[in-house]
DNA sequence: GTCTATAATTTGATAGAC
DNA sequence: GTCTATCAAATTATAGAC
């Protein structure tokens, strides 16, 4: 036996949501597909979180923390360009490759209208938290302010773009081509 | 009086569905809403479009006719790669700037795994023929085959993820930062 | 913590009158 | 083409038993 069936309900309602959210957008799924997928009724999962909303945020704020741990500590890349980009780089295609899905902040971005309000502000910080992260380790590696800045939003929006284009054309080899465009750019 | 008055009803219903769906996501708005835009019942919309499958595959190919018909000749910018950029970056801008909307497709291709698949098969059609735009536009810049077709993915990808996170953010300036990138890059 | 039962609303869609 | 009327199903959520 693993040590899956030490996950306690509640993580298994946000792992199936996120699942959900990621493959189906916030919209796309109801609290019973919830339910049913961790064998439990609907009823039970509103004990666990009163209500959508609540669910929406979150695993919005679990797949930020999540996302942020795993990419590290933004100082730790030698003053090497290329290095974060790699690291960065890395983080998204785990995301498209591995999971098979879209990063959930870029499918909750694309509804952002008709979100609750918490799920939106909190979908906002994990960009906000990105655009911090690459500013950190583009500062590091002795880029000037401006040019970490644009260098942040550049690389989160290709990425995050990347990723919807190969879901949708059902080819990866598209976010591959990005990822290898935005390597190369560090050489200059 | 304007011309608007002669917006067919058929016209005016794919235009609110369009809207909805830029803002909301398709699983974000009832065929009853865009019945009340429009001023008529739900049974109507029914009368003009059997199913809502049937509305998002007519605003996907207008949508998609209309933006390609915008960019016109991708052969006609005298073989000058910075005209091409700022052309396409331009139609971008105007999605997001001027009508305060996101891509549609962009949209669409985040709730990928829920759409009807008719309206997932048409969002992946817009995808195919920018990128096809792209292409025949870089290459009549001299680029090789290999070079455009990086150009293309990478262009797109920006494009699309800086539109999906400016609105998230409630930033444009960080589209403005990511299109300003994507003209310097051009020098090199 | 999970269940049954149920309420209140919304949804996509159809039948048939005008 | 648009309406009223209606339907069956789905949705979010709650009350109360176990």
């Amino acid at each position: 036996m693993g040590r899956s069936e030490i996950i306690s309900k509640r993580d298994e309602i946000l792992d199936a949501s996120e699942a959900m959210i990621r493959q189906l957008g916030f919209n796309g799924f109801s609290t019973r597909d919830v339910a049913e997928a961790v064998g439990i009724k609907a009823a039970s999962v509103h004990y666990h979180f009163p209500t959508k909303a609540d669910i929406g945020v979150a695993v919005t704020e679990r797949y930020t923390h999540r996302f942020l741990h795993d990419l590290g500590d933004p100082a730790a890349f030698d003053g090497d360009v290329k290095k974060v980009i790699s690291r960065y780089v890395a983080s998204f295609r785990h995301a498209l490759v591995r999971d098979e899905k879209l990063c959930l902040c870029a499918v909750l971005g694309a509804e952002i209208g008709s979100l609750p309000k918490d799920v939106g502000s909190t979908a906002r910080v994990f960009f906000e938290r990105n655009i911090e992260w690459l500013k950190v380790a583009f500062t590091a590696c002795r880029l000037t302010d401006a040019k970490a800045r644009s260098q942040a939003n550049h690389l989160l929006s290709s990425l995050e773009g990347a990723m919807i284009i190969s879901k949708t054309m059902a080819d990866d080899s598209v976010f591959e081509s990005v990822a290898k465009t935005l390597s190369r750019l560090a050489d200059l």
